[in-house]
DNA sequence: GGTAATCTTTCCAGTAACTGGAAGGTCAAG
DNA sequence: CTTGACCTTCCAGTTACTGGAAAGATTACC
């Protein structure tokens, strides 16, 4: 399939799908054309670099977490290591988007925007009083 | 309390920090010799910062959620408006986040890398076969 | 078959969000 | 009163895109 429709299907400007590929993330075939040719497993790990980008991992990171999704030959030790430093980063970024959104309730339910001067919710957030 | 202490606290590089301040996200008091002087108030607002940076929120929407969090004067149906929609990201986050933990996972229990040339993640990865 | 619209290609420049380093001022310790 | 660890501003470089020009390929219509 053609750049455009691999676009449609990961989430991922055209723009950007050719730039990872200038980055040596993702090398897909060329049709006789030249037209870049994207198989459904491409756009699979497409749509992995789209989500892991979007959840804060660099992109040097993806190449790691593409690794282990794409991994065929490594040492499995290898693999695992990595995997448990990663999933331990993902917990974290959970544990914080829970709090994050524990935080955004709390002001929508609470705070009523009548120009009071201190809210509560200054209290809990940042982390101070949740984590740590 | 200096730079180099809110750096600590909130766990942003100083230069960031100054950057932060350049783009109008948080001004601190200076003090008499220049140097810039921070209150636990701002430290709170860092690591606020700090955290919804590497959740993958963009610096303008952490301008926005940083105006939420801040919030002492506007209208609340605005306020609450804004921070609605933010919760349905922060929801959407925390599926895919759990997604890629689920993958990964199931990487580290069922892949041995020994050589084998398709793993059975690749079904389930990418949110094929978890979501949408 | 012609041609206009809509792809696609590469290349180069611009933006966002930092990051590093130079040149110099400030401060606490010995 | 100097040494070293801070801090200041400024300017240049990096990462991760993003926009736009110029040109070739494909499809859609007459």
């Amino acid at each position: 399939m053609n750049i455009g429709n691999a676009s449609d299907k990961s989430g991922l400007p055209a723009k950007t799908i050719r730039y990872y590929e200038d980055i040596g993330l993702l090398k897909p075939d060329r049709a006789d054309n030249g037209y870049r040719d994207y198989s459904m497993s491409d756009v699979h790990k497409l749509r992995f670099l789209q989500r892991s980008r979007g959840l804060g991992f660099s992109v040097e990171e993806c190449r790691q977490l593409l690794a282990l999704y794409e991994d065929k030959s490594r040492a499995s030790a290898d693999v695992k290591s990595i995997a448990k430093s990663k999933l331990q980063e993902i917990e974290r970024k959970i544990i914080e988007l829970r709090e994050l959104q524990h935080t955004l309730k709390h002001l929508v339910a609470h705070c009523h925007g009548d120009q009071r001067p201190d809210c509560p919710i200054l209290e809990s957030i940042s982390g101070t009083a949740g984590s740590s």
